[in-house]
DNA sequence: TAAATAATTTAGACTTATCTAAATTATGAA
DNA sequence: TTCATAATTTAGATAAGTCTAAATTATTTA
């Protein structure tokens, strides 16, 4: 099995690929709240164990087994979250950091079940794909309210920021996963967007808030 | 907040003083799988903080900050067994090993959720008593079988050994917590015993089963 | 009560994961 | 293309937790 912090690096590298194809020391290093130097050593831990392709000064990608690890520590954390809000009725915005810890549980047969019993969620609570017990998932296209145009419509699928500052947000103004939203209103001075909630009642969101309101048209 | 490490000495102190009042290093090296040199290193960490009493060859105990902690740490891991028997349907003989690593999940509000979301129950799987969310539980007269004499009869309550071998024979025979049984004959030669359990089936139990099969009268 | 033996502690070393400061390599602006 | 700057790595320390081997203290036993 893997330490602790190795799940964490693997995270973190597995995350920050998904924008670039090689990850950088010190972008690793930010996400980790640790310095560069530290990054490094742990690079060459997972590189000889075979879990990250690494040369030196040209940054890192996960190997296959290196994936492999580090989905599943993302499927033993999104299946804690749930299980945080729909059985013991976290908000949305609380549960992150106690799936942090969760999600080094190492029984396989535990998370197994817990999805069983759970029924086989496809999302967690903030609208991120859950992978199965293979590592399977498809992340649905979504796209930022900022990306859309007047009369666009479509149903509130994810959040970019997952501060609990944000999310908080969100409830308070009824902007939550599974809501239908329509685009009434772009302003052009500071790209900031008026919207309809399920045909009732309509808010007007910052930029800021658009650019992280990810929607599934 | 303490690390894993610390936890662990704790509970096994904990444990351990069950029997005695003052608990020696060989034996918290002997339960914790570790070396008598180890142990003094931690005990004077723990001295340190104030979490137990420890005087150089005079063995330990705990304070009552650091009783405090073990019964936290216990009341998690018996709540846990329980959730993973009552509500993912593992075996009693399959829980202990996952129930030591989520027993280090720190937020109390998590364990408090968690045990309003089972219904506050009081015994964990192997009759052993859960803590409330101030610690606070009372551990009930329990006899061991090879206490009692014929015609004796009782409600098996707990278990003395928690190894899977022991637990898979108790499954086996239907000797599970619960069950209502009465000591029909005791085999002088080997001390073994016979008994029936809720007036059907009877059962021929050896000494050493007898030793580890707890019974409320 | 004095050895012998057992229990415990100390000394010194190792591993993992981290840090600061210094050295090295890469990059991009002139 | 050259050099200043940024990114990364190396060197050397530190802390937690563990180990083996040696020293010390306590306990038994004769
Ligand atoms: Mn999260
Ligand atoms: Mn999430
Ligand atoms: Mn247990
Ligand atoms: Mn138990």
């Amino acid at each position: 099995m893997n330490t602790l912090a190795e799940e964490n690096y693997l995270k973190s590298i597995y995350h920050l690929s998904m924008g670039a194809d090689n990850v950088s020391t010190n972008q690793i290093a930010a996400s980790l709240n640790t310095k560069a130097s530290s990054v490094t050593d742990m690079l060459k831990k997972l590189a000889d164990k075979a879990l990250i392709n690494y040369t030196r000064y040209q940054g890192v990608s996960l190997t296959p087994s290196g994936e492999k690890i580090a989905v599943n520590i993302i499927r033993k954390h999104r299946l804690w979250e749930y299980f945080l809000v729909e059985k013991l009725n976290f908000k949305w915005d609380e549960v992150h950091d106690m799936a942090e810890e969760m999600e080094h549980i190492s029984s396989a047969e535990l998370i197994d079940r817990l999805d069983e019993f759970m029924d086989y969620p496809q999302h967690d609570p903030h609208g991120e794909p859950i992978p199965d017990c293979n590592g399977r998932f498809k992340s649905p296209e979504l796209k930022p309210v900022s990306a859309l145009t007047v009369n666009d419509q479509g149903i509130i699928s994810g959040v970019r920021d997952h501060t609990s500052a944000f999310l908080q947000y969100l409830d308070k103004q009824q902007l939550t996963i599974g809501k239908k939203i329509a685009i009434t209103e772009i302003i052009e001075f500071d790209h900031s967007v008026v919207l309809q909630i399920e045909n009732k009642k309509e808010v007007h969101i910052s930029r800021e808030v658009a650019n992280n309101l990810l929607i599934a048209l």
